[in-house]
RNA sequence: CGCGGGAUGGAGCAGCCCGGUAGCUCGUCAGGCUCAUAACCUGAAGGUCGUAGGUUCAAAUCCUACUCCCGCAC
């Protein structure tokens, strides 16, 4: 049997969920995004992935900046849904909406909840050095992600993963878990679990200024921050004036002057232990593994990040 | 019209300000050395210097427009 859906969703994160509702035969009766915004170079408006897949597929896509208010909440009762699917949309959703569907709505959250609730789940778990995430089907409520969990897969965190390569990793882990969750709760077969009341934590947003590196902290936490932060927006450091990003690192042995350019392939020492800078991207210039940014950029032992 | 950087053999860069025979590190290929090698030595191939115009005796270099890439801001 088929539902018909609302899907809510702005970054690409959430397309190979909508991907699986598609093909699983799903009724999308419409996609909520945020709005297009002027971004990125060049200050152009720019469509959210999910507005731009939906629109290429004939979907009827809606935009609104809000949905406090009851002309919104009317027009999306109106669709007269059976279920609304949210994957980090972005918006809060109040009560109004959340009730309109016959069957309530559900998202997909990407940390095993009540760890990590919030924006950026997949960035803080690998800058907190977590050894195990995952994803999750949860019903929402008012509050910030806490609602009771319908289902989990879980998923190591490696010591090369980066947000990049778990994000990827976990938009296809959720995808499949979204369509066969929605099978089972046709069928009436799902549990849906009450979130423990402890080990709650909170994933906030990342700002600019948190990702400049401080040599002075942890080995270890520097490479974690480095791979959490990557690709964007990038852990980043000045070497000889230049802003250049940290992408991908390995945690190492060294000891010196935070900062300290241990060898000539980039191992730096940190307030404790030291990391090996795997991929670098000068201001201006694209990423590059450390072998080919020496050979036209060679940092000589001694040499000082700042 | 948000601010700024960049495009040079296969890779990464220098050269541009102060026009005049295209350079560095690496890779590739050939030969040599070696018990052997990703090491070392010698040699070679490989470039419409992003595109299109302009200035000039002469343009990678100066001027104009365009395309693509990137950093910031958002």
């Amino acid at each position: 049997m088929t539902l018909r859906i609302a899907f809510m969703g702005s970054p690409a994160f959430a397309l190979p969920t909508l991907q699986a509702l598609i093909e699983a035969g799903h009724e999308i009766a419409c996609v909520y995004s945020q709005p297009p915004r002027p971004a990125g170079r060049g200050k152009k408006e720019r469509q959210t992935p999910v507005h731009e897949f939906a629109a290429a597929r004939g979907i009827e896509v809606r935009t609104p900046k809000s949905l406090k208010k009851p002309p919104e909440q009317e027009a999306f009762a109106a669709l007269n849904l059976d279920l609304a699917i949210v994957v980090a949309y972005g918006l809060i959703l109040p009560k109004a909406i959340l009730d309109a569907p016959k069957l309530g709505a559900l998202n997909l959250h990407g940390s095993l909840l009540p760890r990590w609730r919030g924006a950026a789940p997949i960035q803080r778990a690998i800058m907190a050095g977590d050894r195990v995430t995952g994803v999750q089907v949860m019903r929402m409520e008012e509050g910030l992600d806490t609602g009771a969990v319908l289902a989990a897969a879980e998923t190591p965190i490696e010591v090369d993963d980066t947000t990049q390569t778990l994000h990827d990793r976990l938009a296809a882990l959720g995808a499949p878990l979204m369509r066969d969750t929605l099978v089972k709760l046709e069928r009436g077969e799902v549990t849906e679990t009450p979130q423990a009341e402890e080990g709650v934590t909170y994933a906030h947003k990342i700002t600019s200024t948190e990702a400049r590196i401080d040599w002075r902290r942890p080995a270890r936490d520097i490479d974690c921050m480095i791979r959490g932060l990557s690709p964007a927006p990038g852990a980043w450091f000045e070497l000889g004036g230049v802003r250049t990003k940290a992408l991908l690192s390995r945690l190492s042995q060294g000891a010196g002057a935070p900062g300290e350019v241990l060898d000539d392939q980039l191992l730096i020492a940190c307030g404790e232990g030291a990391v090996r800078l795997l991929t670098v991207q000068r201001e201006g210039r694209g990423p590059l593994a450390a072998e080919a940014f020496l050979r036209g950029q060679p940092v000589p032992v001694g040499a000082r990040f700042a």
